[in-house]
DNA sequence: TTCGGCGCTACACTATCAGTAGCACCAGTA
DNA sequence: TACTGGTGCTACTGATAGTGTAGCGCCGAA
């Protein structure tokens, strides 16, 4: 348990706080934002694709693999759905949505070439 | 805005939506754990640096100055601190501090071993 | 039996992060 | 006046994670 499995790269919480487990598995790209994709119901591996657009598909595959092993999505006949505890999390991941419209604002209002930073193709 | 500038590297949103923006800022590693630890108070960056255990000061520099640009936290004579909007955000975050941990049992109930994709070293 | 869409993999390239050493600066102190 | 220890931060190397693109094997429809 406290020893790095050879040939996996050691990537984890290190402090051992559930916390910071949850904000490292969170905090690898396009975590969330699947999450937040499949709240509108379940969807298939192109789908998802599409809707994160950028993403390529072997990381996608591997953020599915991650968030499946969390129990936090899983397969079923019509694609990734989330699972009861995936659900749970979106319930909190929900109000980032308003906060993020103030968010936008505020940064673009102050100097609307920093919002170039988070958005930096298309648009 | 449209155009990814030449010698930054092009990470950020592309769709344009806000909450896609948020996810690609807090989708950056440590980015969320060190707004968890400055919601105690200001800290200052040796501190922080202990707070984050593995974190290399070169990232918790660079981690700093994307938050400190989108407005998330401020340089102040004792440190850093979350700014109004930071201090917004954390009180979003606040909740996962208990989901994280019915999360964190039911993946050890289920298959402690897997808890290992998330806590590497230490404990 | 071809066709197209699907989930997914392979691979080369690039970006991000870890780990470590150490610099410039300042306060205390002797 | 130097000296010492702590601080914020930078510079580098090498490792890991993510991108972009091509394409495999599978399956259902025509």
């Amino acid at each position: 348990m406290a020893i790095p499995r050879p040939g996996k790269p050691v990537r984890g919480s290190q402090s051992g706080a559930p916390i910071m487990a949850v904000f490292d598995l969170l905090g690898r790209r396009w975590a969330m934002g699947i999450i937040w994709n499949l709240s509108r119901g379940a969807a298939s591996f192109r789908a998802l694709q599409g809707y994160c657009e950028t993403i390529s598909p072997s990381i996608l595959n591997s953020r599915l693999k991650d968030l499946r092993e969390a129990g936090l999505i899983e397969l079923v006949s019509d694609g990734y759905q989330l699972t009861a505890m995936g659900e749970k999390l979106f319930q909190l991941l929900k109000p980032f949505g308003d906060w993020a419209i103030h968010w936008a604002k505020s940064v673009s209002d102050d100097d609307p070439a920093r919002w170039d930073n988070y958005r930096t193709r298309k648009d």
